[in-house]
DNA sequence: TATAATTAAATTGTACCCAATCAAATTACA
DNA sequence: TGTAATTTGATTGGGTACAATTTAATTATA
């Protein structure tokens, strides 16, 4: 082992990480630029489907994001009529977001994404699981 | 498997691919800044401590970047030193980015760099060779 | 119960990313 | 050869990411 060779990129596992990471998202593209929204926004309404009312922090929290970018999504959200915010009454700190009617039913328009954009992930059953796997034991130890 | 089950976060393997590449990359973060660089300057460098002189779209398909991220970023390199920017003779559209003394002297500041970070990532032997292939092999379908 | 410490978002500033468009150089081909 | 098509970077604009700082609200404690 030479001592430069873990300087190079082939040798690296951040890298590819970094880069397919970019090019999977890059597929949503197409299907989300169409309906008028972002990957961050797309995964941050996932979230809100589930939940429909969440804390800022908690959104952070599920999605792996801090306030510097969150704060300017939301807005844009918001400004879109898909949710609302609001400051906690028990807690002025900390700002509620929710699905607004329009939010709800936006996630009819957007249900066959996953699928779509499936269909150009070719992966074994077994390689899909054990990326899965690995992906958040990686994201366990932060 | 219901209607929407799909559209649950916890079901994509796209976020935690986004997720997960954040919070490596996050793990540099303090290497690089203590060197005043970026991730994507030290990827860039990469290349380059390698081929010494390549074209702006080679470094693009070596990066998965376009032009619209290289460019300022080639621009803030060559700012450092690091690097020199020149169009080629022999097709003028063609722009030869080349590593400078300085640029070539930084790969030893940047040696340890990934034993550093690589100490950090806790992955089996195993998951660490299965997850580069499936990633490899993401990134070659494009 | 004042003051300190903590917590939650917002703000600021820098640096990506990328789609879309543009401009210049080169190549193809009628 | 002259025009069309292609190639290569640069530019523009919108939207993140995130470190660092600030502000406001809440909690802890001397």
């Amino acid at each position: 082992m030479e001592k430069y060779d873990a300087l190079k990129l082939d040798n690296q596992l951040c890298f590819p990480l970094y880069a397919a990471s970019r090019q999977i998202i890059k597929q949503y593209h197409p299907y989300l630029a169409a309906l008028d929204i972002t990957y961050t926004q797309y995964i941050t309404l996932m979230v809100l489907w589930e939940d429909k009312t969440v804390s800022v922090k908690s959104l952070g929290e599920r999605l792996y994001l801090d306030s510097g970018t969150l704060t300017p999504l939301l807005k844009s959200l918001e400004k879109k009529g898909l949710i609302t915010r609001n400051r906690s009454k028990e807690d002025e700190r900390i700002l509620m977001v929710s699905l607004t009617k329009e939010g709800e039913a936006f996630k009819e328009k957007a249900a066959d994404i996953p699928y779509k954009v499936g269909s150009c992930i070719a992966l074994s059953k077994e390689d899909a699981a054990n990326l899965y796997r690995i992906l958040y034991s990686l994201l366990g130890k932060q």
